[in-house]
DNA sequence: ATTGCTTCCTGAGCGC
DNA sequence: TGCGCTCAGGAAGCAA
C-alpha cells in the first residue's frame, strides 16, 4: 500500500519521465474512478508542467491549468508503458497518452484509487486537511509535543491521521513505534518530550531509508517500471513473526488496521529509553 | 472537539 | 481441483 515513501519513489520516477511532455489523448476505461472538476476539456490537457507530492496524494499540473490529483489507497498504481506494450486489462481505470509515444497508465484493482482533476489553485478538500509533512521544517520536537499534548488517542491512531501528520500509513507507524520502544496503544499526550523527540528523529530516519530504498514491497506495491522496492528487506515487526531481538509479536487491531508490536521491547507506559540500533 | 466504527472493493491465501 | 470463507486497509462519513 503506498505510503508517504512509495508515493515519493512514483513522484521523482515521474519527473524523470513525463515533466514537459504533452498529453496527446486522455483515455477513461472506468468513469467510476475518474472526475473532471475542472472548468476544461481533459482533452486538451498540454504539457506537464509540475509533478508533486502532498501527503499521499500525487498533483500533476499541466499547462492548461488544469491538475491531475491521484491518490492511490491502497492497490492503485501507476505504470508507465511504451505505445508498443500490452495493456494489462484488470484493473486498468485511464490512460494518459503522451504525443511523443509512452502512456502512463493507471490502475486500481480495488477499485478505490482516484483520479481527480481540478483548476490549478482550487483547493481541493483531501489536500487542504492535510497535516505537516514529516520533513517539513515547521514540524519540530515542540509543535509535535504541543499536537500530542493530551490528547487520548493511541499513538498509533495519531499517526494515521492525515490531517495531523501527512504520509505515515500502516506498515511505517507500526516500523516507527517498534524503533522507539513505545506501544502502539499508548495515547499520544502520553509520551515524553524526550520520547517525542526520538519519535520525530526515528520517523524522519525510517521513511528516509524507505525513500532511499524506493519503498516497501510487501504486497503488489510497484513503481512505474513495476519494478519493486527494497524497503520490505528492512522491516521489523509488520507482518512478522519475531521482532529483532527474537521475541514472539503480537497482532492486534488498532483503527481497524493489523498491527505488529512486541510486548516486550514496547512498553504501554511509553517510558523507557529506546536503546535499540534503529536498522 | 475528539474518538471510533462502518463502508467501499477484489485478489490472495487457507482449510476442507 | 475447487469451493467458500477470511483477511488486507486509506479515508470519508457519520455516530457517540
Amino acid at each position: 500500500m503506498p505510503e508517504l515513501p512509495e508515493v515519493q519513489t512514483i513522484v521523482s520516477q515521474l519527473q524523470g519521465k513525463i515533466l514537459g511532455r504533452s498529453v496527446r489523448q486522455l483515455r477513461i476505461v472506468c468513469p467510476s474512478s475518474v472526475e473532471n472538476r475542472a472548468d476544461a476539456d481533459l482533452q486538451s490537457l498540454g504539457k506537464v508542467q509540475s509533478i508533486e507530492r502532498k501527503g499521499k496524494f500525487i498533483v500533476i499540473g499541466f499547462d492548461s491549468g488544469v491538475m491531475a490529483v491521484i491518490h492511490l489507497r491502497m492497490t492503485g498504481k501507476l505504470v508507465w508503458a511504451a505505445a508498443s506494450e500490452p495493456r494489462k486489462p484488470s484493473g486498468l481505470r485511464a490512460e494518459f497518452c503522451f504525443a511523443d509515444g509512452g502512456s502512463l497508465l493507471f490502475y486500481s484493482v480495488r477499485g478505490f484509487a482516484r483520479l481527480d482533476f481540478w483548476n490549478s489553485g482550487d483547493k481541493v478538500p483531501g489536500i487542504a486537511k492535510l497535516g505537516l509533512d514529516p520533513f517539513d521544517k515547521g514540524l519540530t520536537a515542540d509543535s509535535l509535543a504541543a499536537m500530542m499534548h493530551s490528547r487520548k488517542v493511541a499513538i498509533k491512531s495519531f499517526l494515521l491521521n492525515q490531517e495531523l501528520i501527512a504520509g505515515i500509513g500502516n506498515i511505517y507507524a507500526c516500523e516507527i513505534l517498534y524503533r522507539i520502544g513505545v506501544h502502539p496503544k499508548a495515547s499520544a499526550g502520553s509520551l515524553s518530550k524526550k520520547k517525542v523527540r526520538e519519535l520525530l528523529a526515528v520517523m524522519r530516519k525510517v521513511l528516509s531509508k524507505a525513500i532511499d530504498c524506493c519503498g516497501t514491497s510487501v504486497s503488489d506495491f510497484r513503481n512505474i517500471d513495476d519494478k519493486t522496492g527494497q524497503f520490505q528487506n528492512f522491516l521489523q515487526v509488520y507482518q512478522k513473526k519475531s521482532c529483532p531481538k527474537g521475541h514472539r509479536l503480537q497482532k492486534i487491531d488498532i483503527a481497524g488496521r493489523g498491527t505488529y508490536f512486541c510486548p516486550v521491547c514496547q512498553s504501554l507506559e511509553a517510558k523507557k529509553a529506546s536503546s535499540q540500533l534503529v536498522f
